[in-house]
RNA sequence: CGCGGGGUGGAGCAGUAGUAGCUCGCCUGGCUCAUAACCAGGAGGUCGUGGGUGCAAUUCCCACCCCCGCAA
């Protein structure tokens, strides 16, 4: 049996780990012939043009590369069908596919989607997960049609979410789970292409997450803020403001205590009452600094105590 | 040249034209059943690098290196 003709498309690490993992197993039935990631994008205070992580893979691999400013554009549909790929395997990739494209390869265009579907399509699932304060997601399997993460749900994988998970270890374990998945349906969807229809009355989403998202709400419970501290951890990360500077948070605990001071308000040590509670702070960063733990950031900003976050 | 903050004893910060101080840590002694607590004492810095102007610079000026935030 000749191998399966299959394009990947994926731009970010989450995508390059998935493949990354389940390329030498892909390998065995299918043809990787080649990779479809986001164009190059400038980086840092220098602005240097950095390749996608799946870009960077695929180098490593010697897996031609393609990197379409708009993939509906008309050339990148011929091209595509030119390629006339028998399988599109997509995770992450970050533009919409047109119908045509998705109607080329006979095996479809699958999605790898880090939420039990139909909730949390979109773009951020992972953050919303950890947001919401799920007990489980997990990833989706699905078959890609024009509504963005719409078409019928080949396989799912649920998983348990830890307590006090942060997105990047979140991320990290959804990847094997991911891994698995794919690695384990693919054999029965190439054979028998089973999959059935999302109910679509249940589907919830999440948006594209911005900077701005960020910003602690002192007036959240310190549940709330610690979620939004472990979902945002990696980016935008969440923040209050202290002196007209942005303080970022990096690592919290919450503690069950109420002082009836006004929310926002700094206690002894990094306590910060909140709605409810108190947030302890452990690890931060002011603008302009390096990050450091709380002890290090009192011997140098002794006046932050009784200071109040809006 | 994208915008901005910063480089001071081990850590985080303050400060000044006449060679520096705070908090924490560290060392010694004391107190204590004991301690991350408290008391007393002590050791740590040629103030990022190279120039310039000063009688004199860490403090002013110039160049460079490095770190960080924003933006992407």
């Amino acid at each position: 049996m000749n191998k399966i003709k299959t394009i990947l498309m994926g731009t970010p690490e989450f995508a390059e780990k998935i493949f990354r993992k389940s390329y030498p197993v892909l390998q065995n039935n299918f043809e990787i012939t080649h990779i479809i990631t986001a164009q190059d994008k400038p980086i840092g205070r220098k602005q240097i043009l950095i390749p996608s992580p799946v870009k960077q893979f695929a180098q490593e691999k010697n897996i031609p590369i393609l990197q379409p400013d708009k993939i509906r554009k008309q050339e990148w549909i011929e091209k595509l069908k030119q390629l006339n790929p028998e399988l599109i395997i997509l995770c992450a990739y970050g533009q919409i596919i047109p119908k045509e494209i998705l109607d080329i390869p006979k095996y479809g265009a699958l999605n790898i989607h880090p939420s039990l579907l139909p909730k949390y399509r979109g773009a951020s699932p992972i953050h919303q997960a950890i947001l919401n304060g799920d007990e489980s997601t997990g990833i989706t399997l699905m078959l890609m049609d024009e509504q963005m993460d719409h078409g019928n749900i080949i396989s799912q994988k649920e998983y348990k979410i830890k307590n006090n998970i942060t997105y990047k270890e979140l991320e990290n374990e959804l990847t094997d789970i991911a891994l698995n998945l794919l690695i384990e349906s693919l054999p029965n969807w190439i054979k028998n292409q089973k999959s059935i229809e999302q109910n679509h009355e249940k589907a919830t989403f999440c948006k594209m997450i911005k900077k701005q998202d960020g910003q602690i709400d002192w007036n959240n419970t310190a549940e709330q803020i610690h979620r939004k501290i472990r979902a945002y951890h990696v980016w935008p990360i969440a923040y209050t403001v202290f002196k007209n500077k942005q303080l970022k948070i990096l690592e919290a605990e919450t503690k069950k205590e109420n002082t009836n001071n006004q929310s926002g308000t700094v206690l002894n040590d990094l306590n910060i009452q909140t709605k409810d509670n108190i947030l302890i702070i452990k690890k931060l960063q002011l603008e302009g600094k390096k990050p450091m733990i709380s002890k290090e950031f009192l011997n140098g900003y002794p006046d932050i105590v009784n200071y109040v976050f809006e």
